[in-house]
DNA sequence: AACGTTTGCCAACGTGTGTTGGCATCGACT
DNA sequence: AGTCGATGCCAACACACGTTGGCAAACGTT
C-alpha cells in the first residue's frame, strides 16, 4: 500500500495549501485557489482532506527540531537557538503559514501555543536555572523569535528584511541567552 | 458645525470596528457585525466610511506618542521606551486591530510600516550612534515590542500573558537598550 | 474481456459577504 | 404649517465561499 496513485496529488495540494496559507492567511486563501494552483478540482481537495479546518491542520504540521542543548557549552545555548530558529525558518513556508494564520484564526493559534508548550519549553527548562522560571523565560524567548519572524516574513519590514540572517541571529543572540541564563530581573 | 447630530454614530461605529477588528482580524470582522454591536444598520457604515477599507483606515489611525528622547539619560531610554509601548499598548484596541489584521492585509501591513518609518525610527536615529545604522536597530527594536505584543495579545501565551507589564519591561528595557546603542555587531 | 474501485471533473446548493437604492422619519429653519 | 436636508432602516443585488452529489474515465484484478 505504500505507493498509491493519488499519493502524488495529495502531495501537490499539501504544498500548494502551505504557500497559499503562509502568502494569505486562513481565511482568504480559499479552497478555490489552492485547488488552482495543485492544478486539481476544488472538490479533490475536500475528498482528501475533509474540510478545509483538517487541510489546515495537515498543513500546519511542523517540527521545530530543536538540537540538543546538552550538546553546546552554556554560554552558547542563546546564539545556537538564534540560528536555528532562521535557518528552521527560511526556505519552508510552514511556519509562516502558521504565524499568519495564528494572528485571525484560534485553531491556529492552539497550534502555536501547542508547539510553544511542546517543543520549546522543554528546551528552555533544560537550561534555565529555576525551573519554576523556564514558562515565563520560554516566553520571552519566544516574543523575540516570533517577533523577529513577524518582521522578517509577514510584515516585511525593510531593515529586518534586508538583514543577513547571520546579523540577525548575531543580534538576536544574546538577547536569547539572557533570557535563557540571566538571573531573574523582577521588580 | 462641531456638534452634528450623527458625531455619537460615527463615533460608536469607530469604536465597534476597533473592538471588532482587533478580536477578529481584517477579513472576519464583517461589516454586518461591527454595525450590530453599534446597534445601527450596516448601510449606515457605508454612508459614513465609505467602505470597508477606508473603515479600518479610519479605526486603525494611530499615534504611538513617543516621548521626547533627550529628555531621558542615554542609559534608560531603553527601559522607557519598553514601559511606554507597553502602556500605550493596554488599554487601546487599536494596536491590537492592526497587528492582528497587518497579518493577513496587505493595506495594514503598509500602514504598519509607515508607523515603522514615521515615528519610531526617527527616536532611534536620535539615540543611536551612528545614523546608517538606524533603520537595522530599530526594525531590531520592533522586532522585540512587536513580538512581544504578539505573544501576549494576539497569540495569549499563557506565561506571556500572565506576566505582570512592569515585570515584561524589566525583561525587555535591556534588550531594547542594547539594540539602541551597544556596538555593531555584524558578523 | 468484464468487473469493481479509484481518481477526477462538472454543476449546483446554501450561506454570508460588501455594497446599493429607495423610502420613511426626524430636526431645524422660515 | 411647510419645506428641505440629515439620519435611519429595509430589501435586495451580485459575488465568492465551503461543500456536496452524481457521472465519466482510468486503473488493477480476475
Amino acid at each position: 500500500m505504500a505507493g498509491r496513485r493519488s499519493d502524488a496529488t495529495r502531495a501537490a495540494i499539501l504544498v500548494a495549501a502551505r504557500e497559499r496559507f503562509a502568502s494569505d492567511g486562513y481565511e482568504r486563501a480559499t479552497i478555490r485557489s489552492i485547488a488552482a494552483d495543485a492544478d486539481i478540482d476544488p472538490s479533490m481537495v475536500m475528498r482528501y482532506y475533509g474540510n478545509k479546518e483538517k487541510l489546515f491542520a495537515a498543513a500546519a504540521e511542523f517540527d521545530l527540531q530543536l538540537p540538543d542543548v546538552s550538546a553546546v557549552p552554556p554560554g552558547e545555548v542563546g546564539a545556537a537557538l538564534a540560528r536555528h530558529f532562521l535557518h528552521r525558518w527560511e526556505g519552508d513556508d510552514t511556519l509562516t503559514a502558521l504565524l499568519r494564520a495564528s494572528a485571525t484564526n484560534e485553531a491556529a493559534a492552539d497550534r502555536m501555543r501547542d508547539l510553544f508548550g511542546a517543543q520549546l519549553l522543554p528546551v528552555v527548562a533544560a537550561v534555565c536555572p529555576d525551573p519554576a522560571e523556564a514558562p515565563r523565560r520560554a516566553g520571552l524567548v519566544a516574543s523575540q523569535m516570533l517577533g523577529l519572524a513577524l518582521c522578517r516574513f509577514v510584515l516585511r519590514l525593510p531593515p529586518v528584511v534586508g538583514m543577513p540572517a547571520a546579523e540577525a541571529a548575531a543580534w538576536v543572540g544574546p538577547t536569547i541567552q539572557r533570557y535563557l541564563t540571566e538571573r531573574s530581573s523582577d521588580t
